[in-house]
DNA sequence: GATGGCCTAATTAGGACTTCCGGTGT
DNA sequence: CACACCGGAAGTCCTAATTAGGCCAT
């Protein structure tokens, strides 16, 4: 049974030799996420009602313990954890961190099916369509014989707006092609401890609402990551505001600065305030911390390659690597989001809501702290079993993970097939067409 | 030689910005 | 005055789909 808090290793089980983690230089093969998401359960045919209620969000996060055990999971995290602690033999700046190991150097150890990593916004703001979603992956099965075919295909139609339709196709990002979305970007900085809640933060994420506490370091980074040297806060904000159209992001009224997701991943990381980093305001508005820093933006613009790097590296890693614990909170107690609220209760005066919303499917997981961690994971090797032998217990519990979830998929489907059709519930049909794709490679399930 | 499958490179279409701009509001 | 914010318009970049051509096996 699939448990909501367990790490997941995004397809990678397939793909990834443990072995192969050592021998690759650079980048480890495992995507360490934790899929606290009841959709995910729903895919496998698991009744999420179990695990939530609406009367009490809390319940969310209350798994009941699995075969492999809470304390597993729990020590799971703890092995993540420990890992992204670890100092970084490279000392990524977040330089180098967005503009180039973000997703693209996944490349050499992610393979075609991890491509749509999908996640549910399901019941945030309103549920989405999947059908669109699910006609991509129940194709699937036939598209071989017709690939075999020279004859012309359908053009499939990218996402095109304002239908939020946005595909995230993880590998796009092997091609070396820098397609991470903004949205995309703002998510991770979100839930990177090294810009959050220093640059961005949530200032409701509950609402999904957040603030550019500093613009111009957050469009510096998204610049970087663009390869858009000459890239400011107000080319960036033109494009926030195109995502208005489509649906994806809100504009908060009345508050500079401040932005708001249509709709989120369940399983976003949180990090509040509170979480080690100070926050920095923006150097433009009221504050007299352009100190520290290192975009300071008006002056650094001429050396943006060099000082900002530098800077950043000064500035930003020595406080972020320690919290008071000294460890990143990114676990299941931050991750409290509330069971969402219907748009019209949201504390926040809105644009008029858009018609559409970001396509449920299509909200990235991988968090930049998800990403250090791989970039730590050849640290692995050095790991006695002792002290962190959860690592390998992840990679175990991944494992087992898609096994049961092909289980999990056959019952779906026999249950499906019994029951009549005017019966099926829309969870259960959600569940069976969709749940393949998510957690089973398509190279298993398929062939 | 004809046919069909496979592979690769070139072309094309379209999405996601980026850039520039003029304007308004705070 | 500086800045946030808005949205139109044109352009760029990148990716995926399509197409054409070459190679090879039957």
């Amino acid at each position: 049974m699939l448990q909501q808090s367990e790490l997941i290793f995004d397809y990678a089980s397939d793909h990834i030799n443990m072995s192969q983690v050592g021998g690759h230089s650079e980048y480890p093969s495992v995507i360490v996420e934790q899929v606290p998401h009841p959709h995910l359960l729903s895919f496998s045919g698991l009744a999420c009602e179990q695990l939530q209620t609406e009367d009490d969000p809390q319940q969310l996060f209350e798994v009941e313990p699995c075969e492999s055990g809470e304390e597993e999971t729990m020590e799971t995290l703890v092995a993540a954890d420990s890992l992204l602690n670890m100092d970084c033999p490279d000392t990524l700046s977040l330089e180098q961190h967005y503009s180039q190991t973000f997703l693209p150097s996944l490349a050499d150890v992610i393979t075609t099916p991890v491509t749509q990593v999908t996640v549910s916004a399901g019941g945030i703001v309103g549920a989405v369509d999947q059908s669109q979603w699910h006609s991509l992956h129940m194709k699937k099965p036939a598209a071989p014989l017709q690939s075999r075919k020279r004859g012309r295909k359908p053009r499939h139609r990218r996402a095109e707006s304002p239908t939020p339709d946005i595909i995230v196709k993880k590998d796009k990002y092997n091609k070396g092609g820098n397609t991470l979305y903004l949205w995309q970007f703002l998510m991770e900085l979100l839930q990177d401890r090294q810009v959050c809640p220093r640059y961005i933060k949530w200032t409701n994420p509950d609402a999904g609402i957040f603030k550019l506490v500093n613009s111009k370091a957050v469009a510096r980074l998204w610049g970087k990551h663009k390869n858009k040297p000459d890239m400011n806060y107000e080319t960036m904000g033109r494009a926030l505001r195109y995502y208005y159209q489509r649906g994806i992001l809100n504009k908060v009224e009345g508050q500079r600065l401040v932005y708001q997701f249509s709709s989120l991943p369940k399983d976003m990381i949180y990090i509040t305030d509170g979480d080690g980093s100070k926050e920095e305001k923006d150097d433009d508005h009221d504050d007299n911390s352009d100190n520290d820093e290192g975009m300071s933006d008006d002056s650094d613009d001429s050396t943006v390659a060099s000082s900002d790097q530098s800077v950043e590296e000064e500035d930003l890693h020595p406080p972020q690597k320690k919290t008071s614990s000294g460890s990143i909170q990114a676990t299941a107690p931050q991750r409290t989001r509330p069971a969402p609220r219907p748009s019209g209760q949201r504390d926040t005066v809105l644009r008029p809501a858009s018609s559409s919303l970001i396509q449920e499917n299509h909200l990235p997981i991988v968090s930049a702290e998800m990403l250090r961690t791989l970039q730590n994971l050849q640290k692995v090797q050095s790991l006695q079993p002792g002290g962190h032998a959860s690592v390998f217990k992840t990679a175990e519990l991944l494992g087992s993970l898609c096994e049961r979830q092909a289980a999990a998929e056959v019952a779906v489907n026999s249950r499906s097939a019994s029951e009549a059709p005017d019966k099926k519930s829309h969870r259960g049909q959600k569940a069976s067409q969709v749940g393949t794709p998510l957690l089973v490679p398509p190279t298993s399930s398929d062939q």
